[in-house]
DNA sequence: TCGGGCCCATGACAAATGTCATGGTCATCG
DNA sequence: CGATGACCATGACATTTGTCATGGGCCCGA
């Protein structure tokens, strides 16, 4: 029997899924939370095989929560679901050891499966996701150019970027421009939400 | 037994939904669609008592849906589910016939009990949406904001959004500025993110 | 040690953006 | 009828924004 942590803020959602899962003869949602620490809680609580995680979440981003599960409860395995799935984030996902990552495009059934490939230890990934973070490569924006599209896709005015980095006002336009040059965009908002598609932010 | 029909794009979610309402005795999941042409064509084949209908689907509208379905299939019954409810959006769907709206927060059970008031030619709407719908009022933009608005929503340039009305470049501008003024926003973009979050576009 | 890349900063300049004053039409109401 | 107010439209104006050229300091790898 495969006991399974469910997390996700939507909570008709989080039921379907739970008795979508439930169909399984070998596997139990042991418990379902809706934001990060409830489910770090209960994590700690029931030490499950197996941790679902939707990554759109309000607080917590699911990739953090991916990160923390591990580091506290290396032997619960993770699988992410997501709705739109960006490039960038499957890259950090990887790499804090999630083992699956599903789109909510995905066949139905797919899900329980990539849950006993994650409680055996496999990896698996959806493969038109993975062909695509291939395409789409590194990030080659510098860590100056991140800071400003972050603080520019929550919608600050330039003096604002430029007091709370320490930077002029010149230099803040300057490297919003670069960044603009890099992701083919016209204006810093359009390269704020592209470089945030494609999960660089 | 109430005969359902089950529309979102999204495939693990519809499967996971149409597991949820498999539990329940007197509801069947007869078919299930992922865009709405595939919907229209299903509800004329099979004539559902009730159609579960997602908002956010890419092509056509949940509303336009709606209001095809209304048109079409008058004994059918059409009840919304949507992740950010947002309160325009609501008043048009209500006012196309729609019957049931409910948020994706929503209890899991209570989507089972919105299908049977709705078969049952009841109107459910969730409470905490309705109150805002109320709150928030009539839609202020004239016509012609509503217009550019939704042009720059979709990033179009100024003299773009000119030609495309027949307007000359001052007179666009002046519209987004008189509805940033209605929308307190300091740019056009937050003015026409705003607009769409109020569901006026 | 010698580039080369990144970071920081400046000034100048053209283009885009938001604001304002103004005037036209049209329906409503006293 | 005349006044009022909403909507539509335009052009002038100052500000903001994005681009470009330039230059200095710093650290790392060849």
């Amino acid at each position: 029997m495969i006991r399974v942590l469910l997390v996700d803020d939507e909570h008709l959602i989080r039921g379907a899924v739970a008795a979508l899962l439930a169909l399984e003869p070998d596997i139990d949602v042991v418990a379902q939370e809706a934001d990060g620490p409830a489910a770090l809680a209960a994590a700690r609580a029931l030490r499950p095989d197996v941790a679902v995680l939707d990554l759109e979440m309000p607080g917590m981003d699911g990739v953090a929560l991916a990160e923390a599960l591990a580091k506290e409860l290396p032997e619960t395995r993770t699988v992410i679901v997501t709705r739109h799935a960006r490039p960038g984030v499957l890259r950090r996902a990887l790499s804090v050891g999630v083992l699956g990552f599903v789109p909510k495009t995905a066949e139905a059934q797919s899900l329980a499966d990539v849950v006993r490939q994650a409680h055996a230890g496999r990896r698996y990934v959806d493969p038109g996701l993975a062909t695509e973070a291939l395409l789409v490569g590194e990030c080659p924006l510098t860590p100056r150019e991140l800071d400003v599209l972050r603080a520019s896709l929550a919608g600050a005015a330039v003096p604002a970027i430029a007091r709370e980095l320490h930077l002029s006002a010149g230099t803040v336009r300057n490297y919003l421009s670069s960044a603009m040059a890099k992701l083919d965009a016209g204006t810093r908002h359009e390269a704020a939400r592209r470089a945030w598609e494609l999960g660089w932010l």
